[in-house]
DNA sequence: TAGATATGTCAATATAACTGACCAAAAACA
DNA sequence: TGTTTTTGGTCAGTTATATTGACATATCTA
């Protein structure tokens, strides 16, 4: 293994320690506007995804959640009894579900997002976008990596 | 405020989600070697914390951790039972702990950390020194950013 | 039509956090 | 010195989120 002066093992184990914090904030942020409705992070997350997947399947979902089904089920059924979203049957393969934000939904979720904005938003404000762009190609290399 | 092209809410949801990624994915690798101890994540990050701060105190960590003491206090029982860390008695302050990992604790450490290391250094191998350093930065300014 | 796929659900359990209460030792303060 | 605060430990109960395993139904595909 070549030994980059910039990846050193403590500089690996610095990032370790900085993408659990970043992680953590990011999705604290919002936890008082969730607690409102009654809903936490799982809540959360499943909003989110949808919202930037519109229409996408629970398998699709699942996927991205890396959770069981059992665990998703929970979640949505509390989304849906709350009229947070709604399940669409699949015009292809009516076996399929399509999950949507409804109107309450959308609005909850753009309260969610102004306020996980900010955090984000400010840290990248007084970055050049080549810095922005070149955070996004490492967390993407990261996240992508198959070890 | 002022509307960058780079900070578009589009691309601050895709970060958003990507953080939630990038989280996931590095610390769910050595679940399996935790596994073999009977540990999990939170003795995963509790160990962690412990090798980069050696001596942190009990307050120190919780700050760090952002959890109850209530909560830190079961995972330090089951790492001190199995000899994975020990606590040393403040010489100044005689109510504080410091906090080392054993021997069989600093084994474990470069268990995990081997595993988890991959996937950092892959991703970040074929980048350049620059775009390392402003992946930090960013993510330090996203830690620090208090809303 | 047989088998695979997508989804839904029941039940039990595991993990990791929480709240709230209370205690003791030691340090800091007035 | 005596009082208050800080640091840490613990008991008990609860909540949030995930797991495993089993089973059911409808629909699609070969």
């Amino acid at each position: 293994m070549k030994e980059l002066l910039y990846l050193k093992d403590d500089q690996i184990k610095d990032f370790i320690e900085q993408i659990f914090y970043a992680y953590r904030e990011t999705y604290s942020d919002p936890r008082k506007i969730l607690k409102k409705y009654s809903f936490g992070t799982a809540h959360h997350r499943a909003i989110h995804l949808i919202e930037r997947h519109e229409g996408i399947t629970i398998s699709g979902l699942l996927n991205k959640l890396k959770i069981k089904k059992q665990s998703l089920n929970r979640v949505l059924r509390d989304l849906i009894k709350n009229k947070t979203i709604f399940l669409k049957k699949g015009e292809v393969d009516s076996r399929q579900r399509h999950i949507f934000l409804d109107e309450k939904g959308k609005k909850l979720f753009e309260e969610i997002f102004s306020e996980q904005k900010k955090r984000i938003y400010n840290a990248l404000k007084n970055s050049d976008s080549d810095a922005v762009i070149k955070f996004k190609q490492v967390l993407n290399k990261i996240i992508n990596e198959k070890k």
